[in-house]
DNA sequence: TAATATTGTGGGTAATCGTGGGTAATATTC
DNA sequence: GAATATTACCCACGATTACCCACAATATTA
């Protein structure tokens, strides 16, 4: 049984291959920390820097409920919105605990067929290990400083 | 039965061997000091200078409470998130008291045979041999002051 | 010191996991 | 409405992993 403590939390990398019909395995590992109230449903979207995010339902649910009290009158409100909606699919894991990934998302992200898929808390991110790797070499850069501000009040 | 006073706080270095499995014995000292709401979990990730850290599903759980309250929008927060969690995986020690290490793990800290097993407080640390002499000569020469600044927080 | 328990290490087997492909049902196109 | 493409739902199978048990060496206790 899984401790309830670690339910739809997420983390770690492993490398998966995506087949001819656009299917990708969702990690044994992250099946199991899903709560059941997710039905085993994901919602894949855009996510940032050409990685696709796959959300747990529930977790979802609570990001639409977050927004729909954000003003739609602010264009600002109104663009973040259609932003986080628009590319959002919902999917369902099959009997080998495969999800089926859009065409447009696979072409969005350019995944080839392999992929590293990570465990980024609440959510999932799936990646082509080269635009990973760039990123990585990005972050790289980031102020030493600036790291240090956020890790100062998590002991490490 | 051990104090509480004592719980989830490792000290010492100790000798072990990987089998053919990747299985590692956790130390029995450090097992009879580990409060039983861990229920014998560990999270293994990667340390700095090519270790292996090793912490307790408790103390993890307070890293990631801290990272879960780190909005993803800023993409700072998004790199520091993804770096903490990104290689870390859940394990579990069995009848034997051994915790199972990942390959990507193994390969990272440069892993063989024989292993160092060290307490370092809230966690512990895996190193190849060798790895932790180079690091050791390193450490000799930071400078006294240095240290001095460090311990001045520190009733010794 | 002898008896007993614990610890570290090795291995075997059954279940699970990741991946491929097949077929029937459903949509789409002409 | 027929032909074709697309999707949903199975089954298969090698590789990996989880879960046992075994046993020598060391430590603990009587």
């Amino acid at each position: 049984m899984v401790k309830k403590t670690t339910q739809n939390s997420f983390f770690g990398q492993y490398s998966y291959s995506i087949d001819t019909k656009g299917r990708v395995n969702i990690p044994a590992k992250f099946r199991q920390v899903l709560s059941n109230d997710n039905d085993k449903t994901f919602i894949i979207t855009r996510g940032e820097e050409r990685c696709i995010w796959v959300y747990p339902l529930v977790v979802w649910q609570e990001i639409v409920e977050g927004l729909s009290k954000l003003s739609a009158i602010s264009p600002n409100n109104r663009h973040f919105i259609r932003k986080t909606t628009r590319y959002a699919s919902l999917v369902e894991y099959d009997k080998q605990g495969r999800i089926i990934l859009t065409k447009p998302l696979i072409d969005y992200a350019g995944l080839d067929k392999e992929v590293f898929i990570i465990g980024a808390l609440n959510k999932l991110e799936i990646w082509n290990p080269e635009t990973l790797d760039k990123v990585d070499s990005d972050d790289a850069n980031i102020d030493a400083a600036t790291l240090h501000e956020l890790a100062k009040d998590i002991i490490l």
